[in-house]
DNA sequence: TTATTATTTAGATATTTGTCTAAATATATA
DNA sequence: TATATATTTAGACAAATATCTAAATAATAA
C-alpha cells in the first residue's frame, strides 16, 4: 500500500486520475491541463504507473496512458478493513 | 482530502489507525508498540488528529485515543468515484 | 510542596519530494 | 537525411517530512 498512498497524497496525481477516469489520454494531453512543466507531469505519471493507478502504451510517438481500476479495488478493501 | 491522503501516506500512522481499530488506547500505550521516540509518536497522532482520522480525550493525566470512522466513509466515497 | 509520570512543544537535522531547465531519446514528416 | 514533435531522463534546488533530544506543561502521589 505503500506506493499507492505515496501517489494519492498529492493534488496533482488525484486530478490526473480524475481526468483519466473519464477518458484515455496522451502524456500531452495531460500535461496541457496543468500549469506545471511536461517534465514534472511526467514524473507525476511514473509515480501513478509505479502505483500501479494507470497503464501506459506506446503508440508511434505518444504515450497514452488510461486508469487502472483493479488497484482501486485494493484501496476500498483496505480503507473498509479500518471499519471494523 | 489534502490531510486524510496526508496522514495516511506513512506506515506508523497506518499502523496507528490498525491499533485503534481494535480498541481506544493512550498514548503512551500506542509509543510503546513502536521504536520510535515518543514525541515523533505525538507528531504522528497530531497528523492523525488534524485530518479528523482519530478523536482525543483526556482524562486525567492521561490522553485517550480512539478512531473515527465517520471520516473513513469520505474516503471510500472518494475512492469509489474514481472508478466510475 | 516536591517528586514522579504522561504527554506535548521546540528546535535541529537528514531525507524525501515537487518543481524547474537543459539534454537525451524516439518517432514522424518534408 | 534533416527537421519537427512527443516524451522522458538528468541534475539542481527549495520546501516538506520524519525523526531525534531537551525542555515545557499538566496531573498525580509522597
Amino acid at each position: 500500500m505503500n506506493h499507492i498512498f505515496k501517489a494519492l497524497n498529492d493534488q496533482t496525481r488525484r486530478d490526473i486520475l480524475m481526468l483519466l477516469k473519464e477518458k484515455d489520454l496522451t502524456a500531452g494531453e495531460i500535461a496541457d491541463k496543468f500549469s506545471i512543466s511536461k517534465p514534472s507531469i511526467s514524473h507525476h505519471l511514473d509515480i501513478l504507473k509505479r502505483a500501479d493507478l494507470v497503464y501506459s502504451e506506446k503508440k508511434g510517438q505518444f504515450v497514452h496512458y488510461s486508469i487502472n481500476t483493479t488497484i482501486i479495488d485494493d484501496i476500498l478493501q483496505w480503507i473498509f478493513n479500518l471499519k471494523n
